[in-house]
DNA sequence: CATGAATGAGTTTTCATTCAT
DNA sequence: TATGAATGAAAACTCATTCAT
């Protein structure tokens, strides 16, 4: 349930390191076209020039950040997931591992969130994303299957749940709620009796 | 409940709304950053030269079109409800008046999200969208003192079935979801089960 | 016989003119990648950012440099041919004809020599270098079928002539031999005597 | 006449050698402002520093190169020059000398072309260059004594002949020619003929 | 000797904005 | 009111050169 457990592999460098820090941050506040490569190089303490090293340009920085925490926090639903637990359980377990993701990375899960959608993704980050919504949209269909959720559309089910973990998750990012565990544990029971038959 | 009851004053000149209903479309569609005054332009059927005879400049151009429309949608949803209605019709209402609005302006409503949080904007833009958050959390804690809803912080309800709604819309603009009424409908007990006591 | 008699159209705006002579200048001193775009600017005295209103990027400002002046000498040369006149005038016809050229536009010559085979000609570019060389070979072929002319290839005795003038020419540019009338009429015989039967 | 016995004592090092050869071709083909030092060291196999320890910088590098393949075609061309022979055979072992240069040494002899005129060639290179044309100049005028060749001035002849050389030769290289020594053979005689008395 | 990461000035190009017409 | 040519600052990106290893 440590997000650090599936941390993934860090890239060789310090430096490639100190850009993806600083480009998640900036595209975070800015936006991907509201942050210059320049703003990037100054706040990860490289030159203009070193981004170029590492990536082959702005688009390419930008997926690399999506693919790698996409990943990241796609492991680490899959891989706390109780398959042999109650659906009770194993939608706990699922609703407050995001959560235990938001507050280790909020700024991490906000960027996923602010480019879902982005015509500069590539392939393989549109991938990535797909993975994990496949992955949600089979257990949703299996549970549909034993009568324990709503017979609505699976998609419309998860959509909907996500959409209320985002929502709850944007507005403490806003700080309009606090971004803690407490949180999002008292959503859960919402978000469980919204979608349970 | 008709949205063009409560449609917004339309700007003297036929040549402002092509340039609102232009920029709108390709902020949607790209971002404001990534959006150049000279393609609002062309797709507005005017010079570039003339966006600055109705806006001073291309914030003050984003800025108008987000308070025109977060003034839409809140006197929409203020105006159609029930406030004599039981609790259980008054969710009902507010639910499917942003479904009817979702449906008839997805590219507003989906403006309206993207820009939600932008540096870009101005007061009056921020003040409209509180102005809505304020009602919606009067209503939830009338409701909960009648002990009708669940007695959890009344922003984190009110930011679950936001962002749950949001879910939904976000699913039907994707292409993931009918983006029509039935499909907010089915969604509808769903969130009412979510936050009811 | 007159070059501007042949002038092409000018450019509707002055400044385009003032850009296309400023790039013809510096493109030959300093060659294409040698010349910034904002040296083209200085020396034509407008902002950089107005080349690109006329221009569509550096590489079709060279090209349509080459196809307008091109364009200009195959005129110039295509025009001035006496065609009933005898061969040995007809030689001396070209010759001289490039010769006036030559004095008159020693930049615009020695701009397309050394573009000749550049990687960022376009097709349109192309083409115009093509029509000058076929219309050549035509000639020559003629004046072999009445044995007026050394049984060699056609292309091979345009290509020693062309290259003779151009090293009579390149000589006068470097100030080795005087840039005159006469250079050119002490040359003319030399090369007539070269291919002459 | 082995153009392999005028050859250029070889720089001490392997690496040398072959980031000379790379450049050349890069040269030859982009020329050079659009040859980067990088793409130098990834033809020539080597790392981009491993350039700057054989050359001070790119301009010594093109420098190195012009001088080096001058004074080979400058020794082949004065070493295979039959003092004692008639004219006539002086002056076709001069013109094959180069063709046969020409022919193994294409890259070699297109490089001198197109940089002939360069702002960054040095002292040295140039100086290269003139040595060779005194040299020519020095022939033409002691023929013209003998009344052998036409009266015009020296260079002009000079030129013409070297100009129809190459104007053969850049034809050969255009592919519009045959790059063979019949080509340059059947090209001699009218070179003679335009130049002698 | 050799490497290649790192630099930062320079390149081409875009674009918000102004203004003469 | 409307235009679009013109601007120049800033963007993304390249590259000659240096230097620690």
């Amino acid at each position: 349930m440590n997000i650090h457990s599936t941390m993934v592999a860090p890239h060789d460098s310090e430096k490639a390191e100190a850009i993806l820090a600083a480009a998640l941050e900036l595209f975070v506040e800015r936006g991907f076209h509201g942050t210059s490569v320049p703003s990037v190089a100054e706040r990860a303490g490289v030159a203009a020039g070193t981004i170029y090293h590492y990536f082959a340009s702005k688009e390419a920085l930008v997926n690399a950040l999506y693919s790698r925490w996409k990943g990241v926090i796609g492991r680490h639903i899959v891989d706390s997931f109780p398959a042999t637990a109650p659906l009770r359980e194993q939608f706990r377990a699922v609703w407050m591992g995001m959560a235990e993701f938001a507050i280790d990375h909020p700024k991490e899960l906000a960027f996923l969130e602010f480019h879902h959608h982005a015509s500069y993704l590539d392939d393989e980050a549109r991938a990535a994303e797909n993975r994990v919504f496949e992955f949600g949209v089979g257990v949703v269909q299996l549970a549909q299957t034993a009568q324990s959720l709503k017979p609505a559309p699976a998609a419309l089910l998860l959509e909907f749940a996500n959409g209320a973990f985002l929502g709850v998750f944007r507005a403490a990012l806003a700080g309009r709620l606090p971004l803690t565990r407490e949180t999002f544990a008292l959503a859960e029971p919402c978000a469980w009796e919204a979608v349970r038959a």
